[in-house]
DNA sequence: GACAATTAAATGTCTGACAATTGGAAATCG
DNA sequence: CGATTTCCAATTGTCAGACATTTAATTGTC
């Protein structure tokens, strides 16, 4: 007795399948949804519910008008970015982990990007980190800091110059803004933070894998201790 | 002029958006079809396929009956790690990532995992890592290795006892798989590697964090240098 | 040849209906 | 009274047909 599959749910396996299979390639267009409707032995309705299970998954894309139709999605980096991000956010909010967990995670996952930053990483990278930190460094509230903090962190992911790294770490990064943005930083918090960062930067620069390293387990302490310190908003944004 | 959004895919953001921000929890019971339709002032096949989408997010699930209706789901582990599986493993396969790449982000984030699992692992840890190694040892043929061998890594990675690298992890391992399907391997490259994992379990029983990652950097290289050495098998699977 | 009107093809939505499934309530039987 | 069966109502799954909307190609006109 296994699950009675749905019509559906059938139809869109079927396709999906046929897409990572490489029968059917990005920009093909599949047949119209009353053909399917034909080829599947079912109606129009049921097609669609089909087609949008693949959509949502990001599979196909649906244009209207005459030489529209459903069409296999190149998967792009960013719209892998976007469905990790809100896959991760949403485990981490619907799981209760705790902070140390998460912040573990990340910074291990950061320091394993510290020898390719070192390795790879070029002028704009550079120039890139500081225009990060010098938005940290203006005064502002607390929610637009993190939302700066994650594009300081997600900088020096890219800086080596590896996509398929920088699309693994953006799921950790972003999936930890919402708790992040549950601390409430004093002022000589953001000042111990940014001279982390700045030491981060000038390490990198100096292609010092183990500086680099060092602050990183030393910023994911300080992250941990700010977060039991019960400097803590609750309700979230 | 954004795009014009449908109607379909606004009330799925916003059912989305809801449950994203802690409104709706999980369990909840979503109202029903009908009611959606007039809360939304639209058709049901319209609700309907708004549903579909978030079904296909893993977002929400569908009963049908007496007390049926639309569940909102509690993500777990499983669903998020298949997820992401299943989209890294697409645009790894869609957009020609060359091996070095890949194999690159593979062992630099593994190399992350060095210490926790030194820190963490147990004598279950131990124990999993050697039946892996066992399997991979008898012969067998070259997929059936290479899923063996993804065994390996994820086991690897579970040591660290930290449910979020797990997650983050099993989307770069298996999703490099059939990458490493192409790969034939002789008898001595097996043995090679074979010895590397042996070494790596060592190091781990050890604690010796720097030896683990040693190896692991070593594997990354062995693994490039099979991969350009010519044996590579076309038409996966 | 350039531009406007027409048209055909396709998706997006609506309406109404029926089938399938499920849980609970009512009826029946021991 | 208690256990079992029957029935019913709520809800999703599917179907059929229609109309609205969008888009690109075609045709017609100047």
């Amino acid at each position: 007795m296994t699950a009675p599959k749905l019509l559906s749910t059938d139809i869109s396996d079927r396709i999906a399948a046929r897409i990572a299979d490489g029968d059917l390639m990005a920009g093909d267009r599949l047949p119209s949804e009353a053909e399917l409707g034909v080829q599947f032995d079912c109606s129009r309705a049921t097609v669609r519910e089909a087609l949008k299970r693949l959509a949502a998954r990001n599979l196909i894309r649906t244009r209207r008008g005459h030489a529209g139709g459903a069409f296999v999605n190149r998967l792009t980096y960013d719209a892998a970015v976007d469905s990790h991000v809100a896959t991760s956010t949403l485990l981490l909010s619907m799981n209760a982990i705790d902070f140390e967990t998460a912040a573990e995670a990340r910074f291990a996952l950061e320091r394993a990007c510290v020898d390719l930053v070192c390795a790879n990483h070029d002028h704009d990278d550079l120039m890139a980190m500081k225009h990060c930190i010098d938005r940290l460094s203006v005064p502002c509230d607390d929610v637009a800091f993190c939302a700066a903090d994650v594009g300081f962190h997600r900088t020096f992911v890219d800086a080596a110059h590896n996509p398929v790294l920088s699309y693994q770490l953006a799921g950790a990064i972003e999936a930890m803004q919402p708790l992040m943005n549950m601390i409430t930083y004093r002022d000589r918090d953001r000042t111990q933070i940014l001279s982390l960062y700045r030491g981060l930067a000038n390490a990198v620069r100096a292609r010092d894998g183990a500086e680099a390293s060092h602050i990183l387990s030393q910023l994911g302490r300080v992250m941990v201790a700010l977060f039991h310190s019960g400097r803590i908003r609750r309700g979230h944004a």
